[in-house]
RNA sequence: GUGGCUGUGGCGAAGUGGUUAACGCACCGGAUUGUGGCUCCGGCACUCGUGGGUUCAAGUCCCAUCAGCCACCCCA
């Protein structure tokens, strides 16, 4: 399959490279205005860095990475989510012992083996950020208020916050215990998957999409019922900070983040205008990340948005401009001997005047020259004809109006560049 | 990894097993002399995803394979 892109990877055409531009530029503009700076780690790790960092219960890890050998004999895996690299990086490089907290954002592609469906590919790209060094619930709900905002800037609407707090390990054995005794009578009952997670991680059968596992755990122990008091506190002093920032949130005490490494805030943002796929992004908060990966106790918490998803979300609600070809200022026409070279020094020095100037290529006739210059919506064209070359000057046609007229060439430039 | 649907020119899309595979859009060229947008005329398919098979004959039937789409699992 020489000619197709590997599947679920997709080619991002002219066409639509410019609306992944405008999303950059709204990132890197919002990231400025947070006190985000950027970190860029390779797009291949350790595969230990996953396994230990993203969890090796979780189904990203055993069944979503490509992991690989190099000729070396090392074991990689192409990055399936951003965090644990960018804790990797942060304990090489020994971030934390600078000042705090350390906020950083990347945008690049992620890579999960899957089957393709409607937002979802095997290559995909996500813009995160990691705050590290603040265990306070003011960078909870700033990295929450923040990812909304971005949302609102792209235009986005009908989004819904899902938010909940899933304690942390002092609080979690009692929860567990609880569920597992309110799940364990039903345990025959429970479908495959959630059996085995009745035994290794009973709060992932909340958020099982099944509905009889839905059924069953209905009015089981959740979460928030039994968080210690840090826990509890933090949680109420989030939402709080979220209300005074005028965020709306809807709380989801079934939310269950499927990466292990999260403890207390999680919370997702749903779409329902890309199909089955609802989730455009999410996140939570993980004090115990960068301890396990083997650095000192450092709080952490982040988010992971989707940008094919973004982009969806947008195409779905009349977001993007349809107008796929980039505009001209102007186009230069050129008829006859020797008027190659005079349009061609006419161009560059048009261009180095900041102007987006195109020219014939292809030695077509004026008429099709015309044509060409009427697609790029190039308000002028300026003709350079036998004759005109000839008597030194160009003629500049509007073509809003088609008025013509000719003007010494000598004066071209500053003319020209005059209109803009 | 599982399931459903689909696969004809750059794109969209016809095509009851049997001559030269419609049409639309896009693209290219032309409609007297060097000029756009409208209109008109013309041009543009030696693998009908690929490989097998059935048949006198297959784009049209069967099988396999690959790919796309959608859904499940899970997630972004």
């Amino acid at each position: 399959m020489l000619t197709s892109a590997p599947r679920g990877t997709k080619d991002i055409l002219p066409g639509q490279s410019r609306h992944w531009q405008t999303i950059e530029d709204t990132i890197r503009q919002i990231c400025r205005e947070y006190g985000y700076e950027e970190i860029r780690t390779p797009i291949f790790e350790h595969s230990e860095v996953f396994h230990r960092g993203v969890g090796e219960t979780t189904d990203i890890v055993q069944k979503e990475t490509y992991d690989f050998q190099d000729r070396g004999g090392r074991d990689l895996t192409l990055r399936p989510e951003g965090t644990a690299p960018t804790v990797r990086a942060l304990l090489e490089h020994k971030l934390y012992a600078g000042p705090l907290p350390v906020k950083v954002y990347y945008i690049g592609p992620m890579f999960r083996f899957g089957r393709p469906q409607a937002g979802r590919l095997r290559q995909f790209h996500q813009f995160g950020i990691e705050v590290f060094g603040s265990a306070s619930p003011r960078v909870d709900a700033e990295v929450i208020a923040m990812a909304m905002d971005f949302y609102q800037r792209l235009g986005l609407k009908k989004l819904q916050l899902l938010l909940n707090s899933i304690g942390c390990p002092k609080c979690r054995p009692g929860h567990r215990q609880a569920l597992q005794e309110f799940l364990q009578p039903k345990a025959t009952e429970l479908c495959g998957d959630c059996q085995k997670r009745l035994d290794r991680n009973p709060m992932r059968v909340l958020d099982c999409k099944n509905e009889r596992c839905q059924e069953l755990s209905q009015g089981a122990p959740t979460t928030v019922g039994y968080l210690c008091d840090v826990c509890a506190d933090h949680f109420a002093s989030v939402k709080e900070l979220l209300e005074a920032a005028g965020v709306e949130y809807t709380l989801d005490d079934r939310l269950v983040r499927g990466l292990d490494y999260y403890n207390k805030t999680a919370f997702e943002i749903v779409s329902t205008d890309i199909g089955a796929q609802s989730s455009i992004g999410g996140g939570g908060r993980y004090d115990n990340l960068v301890e396990t990966l083997g650095g000192p106790s450092v709080p952490g918490i982040g988010f992971g948005l989707g940008l094919e998803r973004v982009l969806l979300t947008m195409e779905n609600q009349g977001l993007l401009e349809s107008d796929s070809r980039e505009l001209r200022n102007i186009f230069i026409a050129m008829a006859g001997e020797g008027t190659a070279p005079v349009a061609f020094g006419l161009a560059q020095t048009l261009r180095k005047k900041g102007l987006s100037v195109e020219l014939d290529y292809l030695e077509r006739s004026l008429k099709a020259q015309m044509k060409t210059a009427d697609r790029f919506h190039a308000p002028y064209v300026v003709i350079v004809g036998q004759g005109e070359v000839e008597r030194g000057v160009i003629t500049v046609r509007t073509m809003g109006t088609g008025e013509q007229r000719e003007i010494p060439l000598g004066e071209a430039t500053e003319i020209l560049s005059g209109l803009f």
